[in-house]
DNA sequence: CATGAATGAGCATTCATTCAT
DNA sequence: GATGAATGAATGCTCATTCAT
């Protein structure tokens, strides 16, 4: 989906629009993106609002810009974990803390009144969930896991549905997706074999495994 | 945190809410709280603008309604999961089921067009988790589960570290939530006790136990 | 001027306007007319908004009804200075000293904040004034009089005309009027005699005359 | 006090800005400030609405852009009486001339309908004024001037210690007020020597003044 | 006679966007 | 290609006032 402009030369075009993606960036983190307004972002840019427009024709338009930036930047960082000629299981395993720290990274500098006052709400719902959580964990049933974490999980994972309907919904309707999810999030992913070479990897502590792997060579 | 009013009558004031709340809800959902006005909301009241503001004293009041009922309906949903007298795994596969089911049917009227282009552009990330998932399902080291799924699981998990932050940020670092985020999606989170149960427990056929669900509502 | 109420028995409609003007009277001096609401004279008064517009038609009602209140606490205070035997000039200057105290009184509460930014733009135009009086005190052809004072009385003097007009017009033009004002204001308003027994009085100790003030009330 | 604006000329900004002054300056006078409304102004602009918000950034500020506006005025028609080398008492009466002629002007498009009916209501206290004085004319005490238009005096010069505390609080108590305002108005503010002047320039009318400057030649 | 609830018209202000130059 | 100025439409909210009971 390539955004039109009037602009002809496209390296001017690149250019401009990359600082524009910068200060809108950081804008839409910090304010999020209704509350910021146009001005503001061509008032933070280095050409003015009339300009603007000749690179991109609406404020839906800069959004994409950003959201495409951001997607690129992740993948690029994704890029070792998903290219490596690791074993898969390392790779997965590592592609998700990668993704976990660039997304901590570029939220974390949100400011903290701009949250909404209604997660505060949504917690007595978290605390059903925690409750039957442990309950099972003293029943022996499930293991000890972080009850907060889980409970999250599982109410996230619902709304994973709601969300990314149009992504799922084409190959699962909703009682697969439960069925599926439940089958993910209780048994886990990993299979006897994979599961037991990662307690093997985790068994070593991190200086070890370097060290080990020096001695290999 | 009680909402402020002029009107004097309990009864009617819960009325006048009760309807509020109900367009408002499905208003929101519909195009958002920013792209709906106050006058979008009050044109499909029964009462009028000025009287809308005797009843909550600005828009900010009317979101804070609507997750307020929202949860409240959930939790009411979730009930019979968290009170029944079933084995505590029994009751934690219940409460996720209902929570899927009233997440979707909330949000069931979403209109098609007024998802965020952004999703889009998502879906390369997605492709490079899935990746990796079906490499390591040819290996055999990761069971055969929806790899879709499986990596929208992993990112949505990453991103909730974000969402969640001021939850989760008391009792976990960003390692620790990475950790033992892996572990409840790569292990699952039943032991050999609890997985055994419920494995015998799906074997029973779906429509007893969706008889047994309706008749409990 | 009868201000019209559905109100039958004048008894309580009195008693109820009382209270009324009572309350923005206070409200009006406090935050001017036109940021006082009905709503707040009413959230302030024993009764309620819908009975208040049964003891008065239109918010114009009120402000009329609290202007003949305060005229006729004055018009009472002065009543001593206008009916005693004392002679005429005496009463004058009695008169005009209840007067500003009255009014010091009734304009004292007024917060410091609410006074118009705009008197301060006034200060350059007493500053001329106040430059020709004080040459001419030099000259010796004013006396020592208070020259920032004085400007103001002359620039005051002037707004009367404006704000008055319609009492002043009917027997006076502008030119008259500039006359005699200058007449006042320059020569004063005493005759020879008169000055000469007010300065008399002058020399009796303030003492004396402030206790027969108070007697007098 | 600079209002800030987004207009980069300053040419154009000073060219809106004297449009909307002009506009504004006749509605506040014609309906007062609280009923003119920012759309009564922009409507009898040659600019809309938005654009008087790129030129003046609040209704605040376009009260303060005429204030400052009528008072460079009188300033500027002042000026002649200030620089002039006439003697200082002449200077002085011509200040005070030209002042209330230009304030004349300026209000004179006021409408008769808008005046407040409080006014009306002062007359009862006007009268009490006026018997003192005409009684005090009678017994010879006070010079026959125009007893309405001292009354007027006494009541409004009053008034000033209220509303021009701030100005007067820093150097007068009410007590000292109240008896320099008398000292004033009782005994006028010219010395022997300024009021013989003062007469004699009087005495001559004007046309034969200009006639005897003639003659002087 | 009193009251709680309602209402229509209006308010100051801001926005994304588009020209004329 | 860039810019300053302009604009129409909308926004959240408040007000004086009036009913139905």
């Amino acid at each position: 989906m390539k955004i039109p402009s009037t602009i002809r030369d496209p390296a001017v075009l690149a250019q401009r629009r990359g600082e524009l993606v910068e200060v809108a960036t950081s804008l839409f983190l910090e304010r999020g993106y209704h509350k910021t307004s146009i001005r503001d972002i061509a008032r933070a840019c280095p050409f003015n609002l009339a300009a603007l427009y000749t690179y991109v024709s609406s404020k839906q338009d800069i959004l994409y810009l950003v959201a495409q930036q951001l997607v690129s930047e992740i993948v690029k960082a994704l890029q070792p974990a998903a290219l490596n000629h690791l074993d898969p299981v390392e790779g997965l395993r590592l592609a998700f803390e990668t993704y976990c720290q660039v997304v901590d990274r570029e939220i974390e500098s949100l400011p903290k009144h701009a949250r909404d006052p209604i997660l505060a709400s949504v917690q007595s719902l978290i605390e059903i969930f925690r409750g039957l959580i442990e309950r099972a964990i003293e029943t022996g049933e499930v293991r000890n896991v972080d009850s907060r974490l889980l409970a999250l999980d599982l109410m996230v994972s619902a709304h994973m549905w709601a969300l990314h309907g149009r992504f799922l919904r084409s190959h699962l309707d909703l009682k697969a997706f439960a069925d599926e999810q439940s089958r993910i999030l209780f048994h886990g992913v990993l299979t006897a074999r994979g599961a037991e070479k990662m307690v093997r990897r985790r068994s070593r502590p991190d200086r070890a495994r370097a060290a080990s792997l020096r001695a290999r060579r």
